[in-house]
DNA sequence: GACCTGCTGCGGTCTG
């Protein structure tokens, strides 16, 4: 420690509370970070693995600043997770009571009396969510400059959680909001493990200004990296399930499960199954196990329609030391929240994506000199006449290799940042009435849409269509000199406490067996009395349904099958498809695949040569041809969009676009996409003109119809990736 | 479209 600088910069007593932990020395991020933000006047991103001590990067120095001024001052820590909140208030509220500085922890769990006793002498390090941070704003509108007046630093915690999203794009509005009230610009601290371009978490944290952002990056190399997959052939003929005659069983997940159960008993893990309903099955599978060999069990469910108190047992049986505990879980393990090391990842199909790949692994191989452990599980049906390409091609396992190829180049998809969220826009004109007593246009435009602001991608004349629109249906309403009111339905709305989340959550039935509550289903999934099934990781019997109260009654039962949570796929990027097509055109050992994984790939390398695939565009499917594209989801539906503007019926699919034959030759679609490459200024407007059901975020309902297309397009299409496709491919001479 | 996250102020009643 003696020869560094960094240590000596910070507050004496935060080097005694350092000696007094035993740590020898700073972290790397911590030694670079340290200079930069004790001076109080950057903003600044970390950036490095977890458990790298990011937090006391951020926090040693901004505490060493706050200390030093002479009035209290106050930083405001922003968490996307309330047990993160929490987590961090047991780490800092031991370091900063030496510091003489009360640390306030502020969301929906925390008392109005802790909240009152913050306000009446607002100062110290306030812990809080985006929610809460927008009703301290709405309500407290009048007190925002008392409140925030001597705030030195926002520190935003897991920032690549909040980028490119609803809940991101509220974020950065409110934080400008406060700036706006106190006529100041403060420092802003970013702290990320997953951040694959820093200059893209450097536009969020200060848009418009992204140059002057401090970027500060762990040098420190990640754990090592061991991968394992298994292959395993779903037979042709499924056979039933005895127990529920309705139930077309697969058998894959029985061998799954007996693998999982073999290699991970005895210490502690993650198994990502993908859903919540195949977590239901593999944690009833695995419990299964633990019983049929009389041993005590452990394997643990963990996801976002489980109960609070199921939840806790789940994170209590993974922290304790005593016994080992596997969770089952979907990504609501995947962020920081502290649930010890785990020693290894099981991921059952392809992951979402590489850089939640990434998160996932980031859990396992904390240890020093520990490596992180991968075990990968895929399942191809066996091929018979009339197999579908995507089984042809190994589509599954070839997909999880791509995968895995690119998290070795350290390569992860970047957050996509070009979203509108004109949702979040209309949430924040309403809660800046609130805050305000009302605004004027030219103030609401100034503040949230003018370059540099969070809404900047709005037009002048985009912004008065959706006032006018807003006005129509009651959310707004103009008073006689011009200033912007609530209309009686959007009073309704920001008196209500569900107002304050940017994002929207489906309706869900309570699910109560014997008083206890185990959780909740989707109101879209209808279930019917005297049915079974698995929840908890436990079957049970459906007694009574109360559809006014929204409480489903259950008790114990044997046998029954997962609840069926609708299914579906993530959005897969041109990168990895574009990786899938070189492993299927190339011939190159994968060493981390097992007997049956190196055989789907060479089935699949086979099928690729037979068909013709390398420099083909169209294939014939029957009723359907297929526009093969390698490219990503957004540039596939955009192509498709295309199409049914010409009189197509298309859409998007793995491996490119699926176009109904319907009369239609293959001419006639070779000959529509050239059109499409030549018109030069195609209107994205115009491209989503027949489409229906594009709501997709909270307040999407109140948009108007083209202000809603454009919404749209901006984060599901990718037109201009779309073109580009198309003129390589289709019509080189018109490139 | 897989998955996930979050939520006030006030009036009522009861206790010390």
């Amino acid at each position: 420690m003696s020869d560094s600088s960094s240590f000596f910069a910070l507050d004496s007593r935060i080097q005694r509370f350092i000696w007094a932990e035993g740590w020898e020395e700073l972290r790397d991020a911590q030694e670079v970070a340290i200079p930069h933000i004790v001076k109080g006047n950057t903003d600044v991103i970390i950036a490095a693995a977890t458990a790298a001590g990011k937090t006391e990067a951020a926090f040693f120095p901004a505490l060493t600043y706050l200390v030093a001024q002479e009035k209290p001052g106050l930083i405001v820590y922003i968490s996307p997770l309330k047990a993160l909140i929490n987590d961090q208030f047991g780490r800092l509220d031991r370091l900063c009571e030496d510091l003489d500085v009360p640390v306030w922890p502020w969301h929906g769990d925390i008392s109005s009396s802790s909240k009152a006793r913050f306000l009446k002498d607002p100062h110290g390090v306030l812990l809080i969510t985006p929610e809460s941070l927008e009703a301290m704003l709405c309500n407290r509108g009048a007190s925002v400059r008392t409140i925030f007046q001597h705030t030195a630093f926002f520190v935003i915690d897991e920032l690549h959680a909040f980028i490119g999203s609803e809940r991101g794009k509220q974020l950065q509005s409110l934080i400008c909001r406060i700036e706006s009230v106190l006529k100041t610009v403060i420092p802003r601290v970013g702290l990320s493990a997953t951040l694959g371009d820093m200059q893209l978490g450097a536009d969020y944290l200060r848009p418009g200004k992204a140059d002057s952002v401090v970027i500060v990056e762990s040098r420190a190399a990640g754990a090592e990296l061991k991968v394992a997959i298994k292959g395993y052939e779903e037979p042709s003929v499924p056979h039933r399930d005895a127990d529920d005659s309705a139930e077309v069983k697969s058998a894959s997940p029985a061998h799954i499960a007996s693998h999982l159960f073999k290699v991970l008993r005895g210490s502690n893990n993650l198994v990502f199954p993908n859903s919540r309903r195949e977590v239901e099955r593999y944690t009833h599978l695995l419990q299964g196990l633990c019983a049929h060999h009389h041993v005590p069990n452990q394997f643990w469910p963990h996801h976002g329609s489980l109960s609070k108190e199921i939840r806790s047992e789940t994170e209590a049986a993974l922290k304790q030391k005593t016994q080992p505990a596997t969770a089952v879980c979907t990504n609501t393990l995947e962020l920081g929240i502290d649930i010890g090391a785990v020693k290894s990842i099981a991921q059952i199909g392809p992951p979402p994506s590489v850089a939640s790949l990434r998160q996932r692994l980031g859990r396992s191989g904390r240890r020093k000199n520990e490596p992180a452990i991968l075990r990968g599980y895929c399942v191809e049906d066996a091929r018979v006449p009339g197999s579908s390409i995507a089984t042809l091609l190994r589509l599954n396992t070839v997909q999880m290799a791509a995968m895995i190829t690119l998290l070795g180049e350290k390569w992860f998809e970047p957050p996509r940042i070009h979203g509108l969220h004109l949702s979040t826009l209309i949430q924040q004109l309403l809660s800046l009435i609130s805050q305000n007593g009302g605004v004027t246009a030219t103030q609401a435009y100034q503040l949230l849409c003018a370059p540099s602001a969070p809404f900047s991608g709005t037009s002048r004349p985009d912004f008065i269509a959706l006032l006018r629109h807003l006005g129509q249906k009651e959310l707004l309403m103009q008073d006689s000199s011009g200033l912007l009111l609530h209309g009686p339905l959007g009073e309704k709305f920001v008196n209500h406490y569900t107002f304050y989340a940017a994002f929207a959550a489906d309706e869900e039935f309570r699910i109560v067996a014997g008083g206890r509550p185990l959780g909740a289903l989707p109101v879209s999934l209808m279930l019917s009395v005297g049915q079974r099934i698995l929840f908890a990781g436990r079957t049970w019997y459906v007694d009574e349904i109360d559809e006014e109260q929204k409480v489903i009654y259950v008790s114990p039962a044997k046998g029954g099958t997962p609840p069926l949570f609708s299914g579906g796929g993530g959005r897969v990027h041109t990168r990895v498809r574009q990786r899938m097509r070189a492993l299927l055109a190339g011939d190159n050992d994968l060493p981390f695949l097992d007997e049956s994984a190196r055989r789907f790939v060479a089935e699949g390398r086979e099928a690729y040569g037979r068909m013709g695939l390398d420099g083909r565009v169209l294939l014939d499917a029957g009723t359907q041809l297929m526009i093969l594209t390698w490219i990503g989801d957004s540039g596939n539906e955009a192509i498709a969009c295309l199409l049914k503007r010409r009189g197509f019926t298309a859409a998007p699919s793995d491996l490119g676009v699926e176009v109904h034959k319907g009369g239609h030759s293959e001419e006639d679609i070779l000959s529509a996409l050239a059109d499409a490459a030549t018109d030069e200024f195609p209107d994205l407007d115009n491209l989503l003109l027949d489409a229906k059901n594009l709501q997709r975020e909270k307040w999407d309902w109140a948009l108007p119809d083209a202000l809603l297309r454009k919404a749209y397009a901006s984060l599901y299409l990718d037109l201009d990736e779309a073109l580009a496709w198309i003129r390589s491919a289709v019509s080189p001479e018109a490139a």
